[in-house]
DNA sequence: GTCTATATTAAGATAGAC
DNA sequence: GTCTATCTTAATATAGAC
């Protein structure tokens, strides 16, 4: 592997574990064992390092958030995507943990985070939209803008919440809370021959808390 | 004025402004149109004003969420109660827009403030089941414990998360919506004499965006 | 209590040899 | 592409005069 490539993985790597604020350069190239020079041969400085990992996020995400708004997903679906957008946040946990930090260090990626906030409520609000046309879901329109606001601060912050709650959840388990957190949300609206989406994930959670 | 209450009402200002992370010692002495050395004089240095910033943090905190175990709050006051709390956590926003960062750099202060956020589900728990006696809200246990966490997330980051969709919204709208928010949260459960509570706070609401 | 001046430290960054 | 050595900068912190 090049690196260019090794730089960015372990700078993801050790920002995601020890926090954004706490990784320097030199940090990152005693991880690599290579000079702190080397590092600054590939890049500019730990600003164009973030730079290049917030892109990736970036344009993950887009991807992501993207699909249903393109092609409508099944309903059963639904709540499996919740899975793969808290993944992806995962993967980036540092940046999610630091957000305000580096917003306002970077006004560059404030501008194209704040869109991607705008999009995840865009999403949300699609597929709710969609389940409310499949009467899955029963809301007017109000609640279903509600849901989705809801939806999107759930995803960005709930695995800071996770953090303050218990230290060392496995991440798999918090994503799980993460998802039943979601559908929890909607659950009141579930028409009744939908319930069982709620409770199966309901009852897979109870699984996961088991076996953990 | 004393100038130790000085130093800690002007980094409460600057931290809430400018973010924790950009503020240094000479800032808050400048700002003062005091000397660095005059501030070392006072404080061992900003940690040590941070120390003090969080221990009126949590003191206030605990006197506010305490209240309601001790002696039960008026059904009609359960949601005015919520502006309390939020306005509190205003006033140090700057500590919640870092906590991460925070916890991660003092570990006493990290346990403190998970005890914190343990208490204000204990309360919401608290009011929440209160609120079901009356039958104001119907829901079984495990619904309000969900609900319970989720007022606390809601008031943990929810001025974290208003700050992504619109920059600059004025505190007291910031605080209603999130009032707003956490009210939709137990909406579907209150009983339909208990209906006007969403309602008044929904036009409540309105007022307020159509004013600003 | 407050000031000025100065020391310490750690992160960020570059130059120049190999 | 990579290393070593070194420079710059900003924040933190202290000493000693007033």
């Amino acid at each position: 592997m090049k690196t260019r490539e090794r730089i960015l993985l372990t700078s993801l790597e050790l920002f995601n574990t020890e926090g954004e604020a706490n990784v320097s350069t030199v940090d990152i190239a005693n991880e690599m064992d290579i000079s702190p020079g080397n590092l600054y041969y590939h890049f500019k400085g730990k600003q164009e390092i973030i730079g290049e990992l917030f892109n990736r996020l970036e344009s993950q995400l887009i991807d992501i958030l993207e699909a249903p708004l393109e092609k409508s997903i099944k309903t059963e679906d639904a709540w499996i995507y919740l899975y793969v957008v808290f993944e992806q946040i995962c993967n980036h946990r540092y940046f999610y943990r630091s957000i305000s930090d580096l917003l306002q260090r970077y006004p560059d990626i404030e501008k194209r985070f704040r869109r991607l906030v705008a999009l995840k409520i865009r999403t949300a609000e699609a597929v709710a939209r969609e389940l409310v046309d499949h009467e899955v879901l029963k809301m007017d329109a109000r609640q279903v803008s509600w849901l989705a606001n809801n939806v999107a601060m759930q995803l960005t912050f709930w695995l800071n919440f996770d953090n303050l709650l218990s230290k060392n959840t496995p991440d798999p388990l918090a994503i799980h809370q993460g998802v039943f957190q979601i559908v929890s949300l909607a659950a009141p609206y579930l028409s009744p021959q939908h319930r069982y989406v709620y409770d199966e994930c309901s009852s897979l959670y109870e699984h996961l808390i088991a076996d953990l």
